[in-house]
DNA sequence: CCCTAAACGAGACGGTACGTCCGGTCTTAAT
DNA sequence: ATTAAGACCGGACGTACCGTCTCGTTTAGGG
């Protein structure tokens, strides 16, 4: 069976889309029979190799800050996510993904696996005090990982490690702030005023 | 040719995925040429009309706050997305920009202005002076379209208009701390300084 | 396989010559993958087909002589030819050769079998004696054969058997005199000099 | 209108069949419209077309003796349909009419009038005293050209001028012979018969 | 000499068929 | 009894072509 996931992923880093479930049983030397005995549609087969190839999971490095740690993460999985390869590797997962009951399936428990792993840094960092406790880290979890989908599936940025230390900082002021009252920000803020005094 | 894309729009409610061209070219009580007379491919014509569903522009209020703005836009922006029906068509619309290289294109296009639109916001605030100058805004953009997209591509979360308050608030912090300086970061912060007195 | 093709011969009685591919597989409980799975093109099924509703071998019999030999036979092969479904048959075999390389190719083959029945026969009558020898063949057997395509493509006269008596005497006149000096021919014939004579 | 006929021919020189109604339009400089303005299909255009091409019409020379006619006839006939374009465009005439009603008439009108040349010659040969009067000339026409028509269609055998004498002195024996009675062909013939003592 | 009407070029259009490509199921022969 | 090989049905794709149908534009002839 790792054979055939092996052949998979060879036959589909050769070329773009066109790799049709007779492609990956000549490659893998496999009836295609075969293949539907053990996945029950084409888009399984490929999200399984897809998040295989995909799942190479950075170390996750206790830094003792969680803006380093933040920071670590990010830089790894961009600098990860910013290859040809995994980038058309996550494309082609996620065209799967639409259009396959069953690959949608494995893509959210990709997702999710992916998710808990920032989520454990998040929590690591609320143990430590950088972050108010009672804090839904879901919002912050879905921005990261939505703007690293959204820039590779769109396609109109590249996503590059340099973006981990400001995404890195800008997601740490956040959630400290996460529980302030709303009320400061229905006022003018105190910096905007300040910073009209300045140009005044 | 709105006739086209009329039926089309008709037909793609009417089942899940299975739109074919044929069944289009049937269901618009035309011939098969003159779709592709038009559009390169059916990606294409799918995206046309599908971006032409979801164009509905929520109109960009000026409420006078950029965070009001903000919460505004992105509730009105949730509320849209959180419809089953604009779910699957931006379900349906990625799709086909991942399968089609023509497709992509119409949905570079239509995200570009959709960025364009809450890019605006950020400059009116700007201007306003809630916003420091000199903010590049693309990491915040693509935080929110991506949050939106990747809640709906992967489905693990619906998107409501819920979200909308706690992150305009959220983006708000980010904007105002963004041209701080990076030292408070690389020390382990006041906060979390106090935490660990206070753990201690 | 013998199952499409008789699909594909009822169908082809059943109307003109509007007979699709997507016709025939529809009408065979087939994919029309496993047509072109046997034959390269369209006009080859047709062809295959139509030759085989046009090989009904009349059997040659052996009368013992050359002019009953020919008689019997042209008059089979005539009176075959004169019903409405072969002739259109026939008609719709030429169609499909003129039109396509792998059709022309079964044709062509069709037609050289048919040939060799008719030479088989010229052969026996030539060592019966019927014939002289060292006498060729091919002259005599396609205006034979060009005699029914030709009638039949045209459409001007219809063929009967009624025609084969006469034809075959005709045939084998010339193949007696076949060997004979070519003077006689170019002086004015004994005949037109007795007419001549006559006509004085 | 002859512009676009000789476009059309020239067209249809250039390639083998996929002389399309749209491609003559474009050849002649001539809307698609105008075409169907004078002719009621496409068949019928492309056999008027190839028609024109063929008819350049032996002048029929009178020699004096009916052999020494035919066989200037069917020479100067062979030698034209030997030629590559003829060929084809013979070809291509006869799978018009097949296909196209229109062309059927165009294509039988051009046939007879072919075939009133070749009887007329017969006629005169009949008046000279070269052939006995009440011989019904149908059968050795359509033999002629059916022998033509055959070897193009078929193209198992060129068509070559070298075989316009035999075929010319075989017509001739035929015809002869066509009053004879039937009686010398029921019993054995005589060459048989000396064969068959010769055998003995 | 203009002005209307027919003929024209250009080409979009509805349809129909072609031949190709896959997905997923079913069959067969060999291991 | 599992496998590799591959035939099979179904259905979509994109292309080609036919004959019809507008469009403006040109040409012609009658006023």
């Amino acid at each position: 069976v790792a054979i055939l996931d092996a052949a998979a992923e060879l036959l589909r880093r050769g070329n773009p889309a066109s790799v049709s479930v007779d492609t990956i049983a000549a490659a893998a030397g496999v009836g295609k029979q075969t293949i539907y005995r053990w996945w029950p549609s084409r888009g399984a087969v490929l999200l399984d190799a897809m998040v295989r190839g995909a799942q190479r999971q950075p170390p996750v490095a206790d830094t003792g800050t969680l803006i380093d740690d933040l920071e670590a993460f990010l830089s790894a999985t961009f600098r990860a996510a910013s290859s040809a390869t995994t980038n058309s590797l996550l494309r082609g997962a996620m065209a799967e993904g639409l259009r396959d009951r069953h690959g949608a399936e494995v893509l959210q428990r990709f997702t999710a696996a992916r998710r808990d792993v920032l989520r454990e840094i998040l929590e690591r960092g609320q143990m430590r005090g950088d972050v108010p406790p009672a804090v839904d880290f879901d919002l912050v979890i879905d921005q990261v990982y939505g703007l690293l989908w959204y820039r590779i599936l769109i396609g109109h940025t590249p996503v590059t490690p340099r973006d981990a230390r400001p995404l890195a900082r800008a997601l740490v002021v956040q959630l400290r702030q996460s529980v302030t009252s709303t009320k400061q920000f229905t006022q003018p803020s105190i910096v905007a005023q300040r910073a009209r005094g300045r140009s005044t």
